[in-house]
DNA sequence: CTCATGTGCAACCTCCTGGTTGCATATTAG
DNA sequence: CTAATATGCAACCAGGAGGTTGCACATGAG
């Protein structure tokens, strides 16, 4: 496997910051939100409903895109956006792996006491 | 039930984004990591190892602190922070029904095609 | 062709964040 | 008691984030 990153790279801490932070607005969620229904939209589309400006989404969709979280492609005058589900994928297994470590910690200690 | 958020609430971007903005930070999911070894660390303990000052590390925590992912208890002359798993999980959650939209779209879409 | 629409780029502004230093306070060690 | 240790609190700072406005430019509609 000729990857530029190691197994264990894959659950450190600097890869996966970034991933949260582009989550960590509810703008930004929002946007993920709506782009879950698997219909690629324009720019202008995802601004609708919002009482931002095109441009505020604009810089919100780039830090989606800068993340991996979303894809764009330009169709015509138009940039049309898509969910890279996969990242998500990502964000979801770094914490089920924090999650499996807090527990197999907490088994650990119950045996310790145990015996 | 006499809770203070509905079920549909609990998913709102509202309410996950300052969530994953607490996780979206190197050293913070550094503070997380350590923490999931279930032992109730200091704030001394936890600096250590960071080039980090104490007082850094202190402002972490409370934003962890603040957004439910981490729990402290004072002992002695000691502040021991534990990890609150349960936020852990509703992250996890979010990013499932993501997810799972994001699925459902997909066979919605496809089943359309086909017919 | 002409005009409206959808974007991109850049400058600017305000507020929040991540860090630091300095000093006060509470405990525990000897 | 006295000193060392572990925190808390406040002031301060630089840089980044989220937003806006203004203007240029490409492309689609009539």
């Amino acid at each position: 496997m000729a990857r530029s990153h190691s197994a264990a790279e894959k659950w450190s801490p600097k890869r996966a910051a970034p991933l949260f932070a582009a989550l960590g607005d509810e703008t930004r969620l929002r946007l993920v939100t709506k782009l879950g229904r698997a219909e690629p939209m324009s720019i202008a589309h995802l601004t609708h409903g919002t009482d931002l400006t095109r441009q505020a989404v604009t810089k919100h969709l780039r830090v989606l895109e800068g993340a991996g979280i979303v894809k764009s492609v330009k169709k015509g005058r138009e940039s049309h956006f898509e969910l890279a589900p996969q990242k998500i994928d990502d964000a979801k297994k770094w914490l089920d792996v924090l999650s499996a470590q807090w527990d197999d910690a907490l088994e650990r200690l119950r045996d310790l006491v145990e015996r």
